[in-house]
DNA sequence: GTTAGCGACCCAAACGTTCGGGTAACGTTC
DNA sequence: GAACGTTACCCGAACGTTTGGGTCGCTAAC
């Protein structure tokens, strides 16, 4: 806690040194202008935070805690901090706890519901004021059974039967992806779905296969496969696809990792992206822009849907009554669907976008 | 902390239900058999634990931790979680701390000391019980500072001064590298740096160098760009190197999101990894084999550091004397570099790996 | 000339653990 | 049968805050 030579000076020896009661000091730190107006004169309530500076007093948060029973720390849950979609929502949601005076756990689950419970129960037993799940199974079981013990938390990134969370519009996402296909002339096209748990990939799929449907295309079943959300399960989505019969003209991986897995699966087939199969992705992960073939991709405000859960769940533990929210995605064409720039040449863009579209929202 | 209805358990509710003192139910649960023996009878250490675990009776660690002055809490300190490196390394660790029954906080630094600053004193005034910092500056200066301060903590991923710290063998690894690019033959190379303030890309570059300079080449100045350890930046990097005279022959970025960045730039110029250009990077993030052109790199056991850092810090919290330690690289050879398989068909290999190649160590 | 009101404090009881000391009862040993 | 050890507990003081209540002296109103 601190193996210094020097114990952490408390509220005590303040009070000692200034000849006042503890409870003074306490509240002359603590209060808020009225609080400490009333608790000691303007000139005492200076004399103390001056010390207070001068002798770099940190107020103990464990025993706050224990006195108020609330300990300012956030529970986080997230399926793997090495996909970077869930590292940038995290960085959101750190940055805005901090602004909060909040501190947050983190904790992989690798979307297994054991280590759920497992790091939910870890995670509780420090007596957080709240959570946050950024690995929620759509049906929603066991964050009903969470819900059950009276602990409040809020959702990112996946939504959860109407528990309360913050999302991208993964529908519009995929609607918007769909709509853009189409554009191009797209008519067999097919769908790495990600993990049936996960409301991400269920949405900007059924968004995408609904943009097909009111165009009046149906995306055959055999077309639509699930896969894990990294370019591994991408690429093994894409090798089944391109195994049975002739390959679709565009392939749309819901995922950014997933899409470049279906690049290398391409490659491999001697099939270029973009003019041969298009190729979409989503979420555009700092990486879409860079990749040998750029991604189009839709750009889901992750860092944004970190901060937007901690306000959530902020607004919670005050005891408002709170309202799920849904992020506009924003659709990025590049290369890998336009085929453009094939070939090289110096581009025009460094960042290899070749131009960006944004979209209205629904 | 926990907005139940229901007030957690505590020791006195368990020991008034038992008609026992609460100190003799605390020894009876917490003591290490010894503790609980001299505590109370075995049976009634029995009855106690029954109690406990029917009730669900967990510890409140505020009140423990203000007892014992000992947190159980570690901080973190990285550059950047959306940097997959880091994401990894702190996977390992949270694993390595779970099974130590500690819990950490991670903070995002973006390599900038005044955030370095305020996030330690932000973790500090958490009462941690040590440090593990994967941000850290080569000079040492600030984590000077801390360690004045009396914290104990590690440093993983970078090295600095003298300071305890698991690292990857980077000089090796660099080494690995250099040799591997002079068996295939390339003389005029370069090197994409990496930030100048990390030992990271400090250490591989100088390995990398001194396995050319033993060669009888000497790497001119203007082949060794400076760049951050982004796609971006290896772009521009990249970008530096073909601007002035005639390409290297090979490019080794010092990690291998800036050699994805050396390919997109590559592309722009026309110019094909692994025919035209030899292109190396470093870490074996998951993306390097799932590459369109699978990226030839050193593989650094990342998740291992993080546990290694961990039992580091265990073991200097316990007040032993810690060496640091170094973590064995390996070379991954994949076509980014050898240029086999270009131009398509079905690859042999589904990961991309077009050969393992393990040295041995120095 | 009493008293109400207020400003500037103090008091003390929590919060849930831990841990260095009791202590009473019950054998043993010489 | 006195001295000594054990066994199986109990006691109580911390740890550093917070917070609902005092209290005391002063001014101002009636």
């Amino acid at each position: 806690m601190c193996a210094n030579g020097t114990p952490p000076v408390t509220l005590r020896m303040l009070a000692d040194q200034l000849g006042l009661h503890v409870s003074t000091v306490s509240r002359a730190l603590h209060g808020t202008s009225d609080e400490s107006g009333r608790a000691a004169s303007p000139a005492t309530v200076e004399r103390i935070r001056r010390l207070a500076t001068e002798l770099d007093y940190r107020p103990n948060p464990h025993a706050a805690s224990l006195r108020t029973r609330r300990s300012n720390l956030i529970g986080v849950l997230v399926p793997r901090l090495s996909d970077i979609v869930l590292a940038m929502i995290y960085e959101g949601i750190e940055e805005a706890a901090a602004e909060h005076d909040l501190s947050t756990f983190v904790a992989n689950t690798r979307d297994l519901p054991e280590i759920q419970r497992i790091r939910t129960d870890m995670v509780l037993a420090r007596r957080v004021d709240g959570m946050i799940f950024g690995d929620a199974y759509v049906d929603a079981r066991f964050l009903g059974e969470v819900a059950a013990r009276g602990v409040p938390f809020v959702l990112v990134n996946r939504r959860a039967g109407d528990l309360p969370s913050v999302t991208c519009n993964d529908h519009l996402g995929g609607r918007l992806l769909g709509e853009h296909l189409l554009e191009l002339g797209h008519r067999d096209v097919a769908v790495v779905a990600g993990e049936p748990y996960a409301s991400t990939g269920i949405d900007r799929t059924q968004g995408f296969v609904s943009a097909y449907a009111e165009a009046g295309i149906e995306i055959p079943p055999r077309r639509i496969v699930r896969s894990p959300f990294d370019a591994t399960g991408g690429r093994a989505a894409a090798e089944q696809l391109l195994a049975d019969g002739p390959p679709p003209s565009a392939i749309f991986a819901v995922n950014d990792f997933a899409a470049i897995g279906v690049l290398g699966a391409l490659r491999d087939h001697g099939l270029h992206a973009g003019t041969d199969i298009a190729v979409a992705g989503f979420n555009d992960t700092p990486l879409a822009a860079e990749l040998p073939v750029p991604l189009t991709t839709v750009r889901s405000p992750m860092h944004e849907m970190g901060r937007r859960g901690i306000e959530l769940l902020v607004r919670l533990l005050r005891g408002e009554q709170v309202e799920s929210e849904q992020l506009r995605p924003e659709l990025v064409v590049r290369v890998s669907t336009t085929g453009a720039l094939r070939g090289g040449g110096s581009s025009g863009s460094k960042q290899g976008v070749a131009r960006t579209h944004v979209h209205p929202p629904a």
